[in-house]
DNA sequence: TATGATTACTCATCATTCTGAGTAGGGAGA
DNA sequence: TCTCCCTACTCAGAATGATGAGTAATCATA
């Protein structure tokens, strides 16, 4: 049951309609958690029913009508409540990485060829966080910015974003590159 | 549907029982997917009955008899399709950075304490997956592995586990570090 | 003046993952 | 000898997440 606490975090930083929270979880949200709209739109209504977020309609002319969300005083309780319990230990769970494992035993070229496209999103992740990261601290430089400045919260969450997939853009150019060698070399038959 | 996978992709490392899955899937495995040992039984015979793997019965004088599993041609091809289908992005699910992101609202103390646990965790899984790495390649260098060594999969997907784990176990510290000195100092109320 | 993109959401259902509770025998240490 | 831990698994059901298919109005582009 995290997706909700997600959802919380993410109202922190403001008031949301359901559609700005789609978009969020596509940049920097998407750091430490990543739903499709559709899902968001329900959890959205089941915080509200469970009093932890409190919606204000906003009626726009030339666009329809959204409803802003904010975080109630139970809705922080809550999140305060979370932030003590004892968390689940962090895992990556990829595709990919899956592909990779079996890569001796199954067609190369496929895999490279995802490999290159992640690698190339994985670039764009790493621009889109970097600015964020850039809007986040205004004029400040890092140092000052992780000494003194605030929000930390969103802020450390984007930097680990950030090294995340620069890390995972780095992997992906390297095995694409190794396979790539391998596969053009003739090399002992694979077990 | 990617467990299904990830213990295909597992079992092509050699012969395995669920138990012993279970236990890879706590170290090596644990890299592209993380799974709960019901988990794995039930994947196993879902598996089995789809003719994409085969047990067979190993008694054991001292020890409950057991089932040890491999992948059939059904499976490989299975994997073949799957490696060239193409894959869902990636991204970190990871409560305590929903905490953190948080962290500017809630109180910090028992953040702080979970970052430091998981920095240790993660400095574990780091000792544990360089052995690991160790043990693949035996007596090459990385280079040479790297260039010629087989199997190059399970090796990659360890590499990757590996910066993984380093890059969080880094950003824990550091964050734990900047916390707690936030916290040992006045600061402008958050907002 | 179509066409498609964008804002803003809803509903229903399916797939997948997680959790708790068991079973059963052997070995090791107090 | 009592208890706990390790091997080796099973079953059922709850919780969570993903997907497909809509609705409806405005706006920009061709």
């Amino acid at each position: 049951m995290s997706l909700r606490h997600a959802v919380l975090a993410a109202l922190l930083s403001g008031e949301y309609s359901g559609y700005q929270l789609t978009k969020a979880f596509d940049v920097g949200v998407a750091n430490f958690w990543y739903a499709q709209p559709q899902q968001l739109y329900l959890e959205l209504s089941k915080l509200e029913n469970d009093g932890l977020i409190s919606g204000r309609e906003v009626v726009q002319q030339t666009r329809p009508t959204k409803r802003l969300f904010s975080v109630t005083d139970a809705g922080l309780a809550e999140l305060e409540r979370f932030a003590a319990a004892t968390s689940k230990p962090s895992f990556i769970r990829d595709d990919l990485l899956v592909k990779v494992q079996a890569v001796d035993h199954v067609e190369v070229a496929p895999v490279i060829e995802q490999l290159d496209q992640r690698a190339a999103a994985a670039a764009a992740k790493v621009e889109i966080l970097d600015k964020l990261l850039r809007r986040f601290r205004g004029d400040l430089d890092e140092e000052t910015f992780l000494r003194d400045g605030t929000p930390i919260g969103p802020y450390l969450t984007c930097l680990r974003g950030k090294r995340f997939e620069q890390e995972h853009h780095d992997w992906c150019v390297r095995a694409a590159a190794l396979l790539r060698d391998r596969a053009a070399r003739p090399l002992p038959a694979p077990r």
